[in-house]
DNA sequence: ATTTACATGTAACATGTTACATGATTAC
DNA sequence: GTAATCATGTAACATGTTACATGTAAAT
């Protein structure tokens, strides 16, 4: 259900249609928590349907239409109402750690390539959430300047430090994942020789 | 389909009922890739109609019967091509983290209440880990020993060394998410005041 | 006798993934 | 005129969650 919440936090800044909502997710929100196109127009339809949010048909050109989203008080409390609420963690499933403890089980080659994926997947995560976190400390994220500009003073910083905060937990765990797979290299090779 | 591997894992050690399974399965991978036994059983007869592994009735008691599995020869390729093909990862999708960089959207109440609990999870996998790896350079694991027992003495040192690998690179994951709520306590006194 | 451990699932639901599908408008 | 980008989805499938369901055997 987080998606919801989500969608709901980037809508909170102010009315967007569907398709630049999608494209501020996929530039804010979205490096934390993804979701492909084909679930975010579905879903705003359904929130639209629970209240939380509504949506104006909008002309565009001749004969396009545009569908403009803003979140309702219904959908305030909503959001309101999961901040305060107890997260759900799901158990842990972890494929990468699951291969780990098993690469004896394949040939030296395969393990380096595992590891070397490892850390090219999660170089790619940290380029993002340092990207993310150097557009927060410069406030040159378009969506926090437009949330800031409404927002009174006190919670100005309030939120530039929240966000730093996520983004800096997120930058560590990618940094120890690198780390952590460059060690498994190492023992590879110790190991190999 | 990471669920079935980690089965295969544990029955490549050796044959074992539908219930012991289990029971290992959440002692040991468990701890990495969590599944309730809802998911287990029926895996299991999946994975025997698809050939990897091969259940054979025994008699338990008068009436009661127990199904003990072994993995086939195909099971055994299944697992080799699984540790040598690229992982899949999946897309970012962190709820906790979702919810930290929106944390001025709620009360510090809420914002504590929040973060101790993310601290109290991770403790908690933190202890499980810890148990591992304990186990592990001790030796203590069953699991682990019986597998030492059959293999070459060559594989012995790979074996522990890359179970040792994993599950360090899971505490260390574990540190630092606690470290980061614990840093997130910090900033809400600091902003609460 | 009663509790604990053995033994194995089904069913309904929620969530997420992948591939496919379609058309309008604007900038060059 | 053609490419990019605006605009919005559906359908089929895989995976995982939750709650429920049932009975046997061994230990105290």
């Amino acid at each position: 259900m987080s998606l919801r919440y989500a969608l709901l936090a980037i809508l909170r800044v102010g009315p967007l249609s569907g398709y630049d909502l999608q494209k501020q997710f996929h530039q804010s929100v979205g490096h934390v928590w993804h979701a492909p196109d084909s679930q975010i127009y579905p879903e705003l339809r359904k929130m639209e349907q629970a209240g939380l949010i509504e949506g104006e048909e909008q002309a565009r050109g001749e004969r396009g239409t545009r569908r403009i989203y803003h979140v309702t008080d219904a959908g305030e409390q909503a959001f309101a109402e999961w901040m305060a609420a107890p997260l759900d963690y799901q158990r842990v499933r972890d494929p990468a750690h699951l291969r780990a403890a098993y690469l004896e089980a394949t040939t030296p080659e395969a393990a380096r390539a595992f590891l070397e994926r490892h850390i090219e997947v999660w170089r790619g995560e940290l380029a993002q959430w340092e990207g993310e976190l150097t557009h927060i400390e410069h406030l040159s994220n378009p969506m926090l300047v437009r949330r800031l500009e409404v927002l009174p003073d006190d919670d100005r910083e309030r939120t530039i430090e929240f966000k730093r905060f996520a983004y800096e937990g997120l930058v560590e765990r990618a940094r120890i994942e690198i780390a952590w797979a460059e060690r498994g290299l190492a023992l590879v090779d110790r190991l190999d020789a």
